[in-house]
DNA sequence: TTCGTAGTTCGTAAAACTACGAACAAAAAT
DNA sequence: ATTTTTGTTCGTAGTTTTACGAACTACGAA
């Protein structure tokens, strides 16, 4: 056990793939790649999944940065944050070659 | 909740995601990507867990299909299971475009 | 046969994840 | 003022993850 080479690098990767790590959750970043933004009933109405239990998707998501939400009464507009999805797709496809 | 468009790939992606969603597990794929091959002594003596814990991120990453051991006694050697590993690769790089 | 090496499995505990319905909040529409 | 729409937060429950040390397996060496 001399040092650990676990780098910042490798730790914010991490985070990425975890908040990658759902089928729920591929599937909005997915979508959000396809069409730029969305409104969380749009998801809904596709998901077989409670309202809450998106929501908590979605907060997951915007806690690690890859997508941000304006509000857009009586909706909420979500959007990829692209600064730091291209962050997490550099880092991911270089470590993946 | 019409239909859900989460496909087999998007669930695939997600499993791949989830198995590098911890820094731990990150260093390993990033190290046998540098290196193609290595012991599991090699990482117990550079990183700071305990040899089971070890073992069960090894466990995970195998069970992924990412990693393969082979019995070369009294060592394993893990490599990248190369097919499964560039199956990988494109599914989250195409979702990351 | 006994000892050492390399690694896995077991048992345990704490934390995080997933999911749901119910309750809530904010603003627009009636 | 009440209702409707959109979405979040709360409370709860079950599952999974993470981590550790101890015990175990398998083999080679002394």
């Amino acid at each position: 056990m001399e040092q650990s080479f676990i780098t910042e690098e490798d730790k914010k990767a991490a985070r990425y793939a975890k908040a990658l790590g759902h089928p729920v959750r591929i599937f909005i970043i997915r979508h959000l790649s396809e069409q730029s933004c969305c409104y969380s009933g749009d998801l809904t109405d596709i998901l077989p999944i409670a309202k809450s239990t998106l929501s908590q998707h979605l907060k997951e998501l915007k806690n690690a940065g890859l997508i941000q939400g304006e509000i857009e009464l009586p909706r909420i507009r979500y959007c990829l944050n692209n600064e730091i999805f291209n962050e997490a797709k550099n880092l991911l496809k270089n470590l993946l070659e």
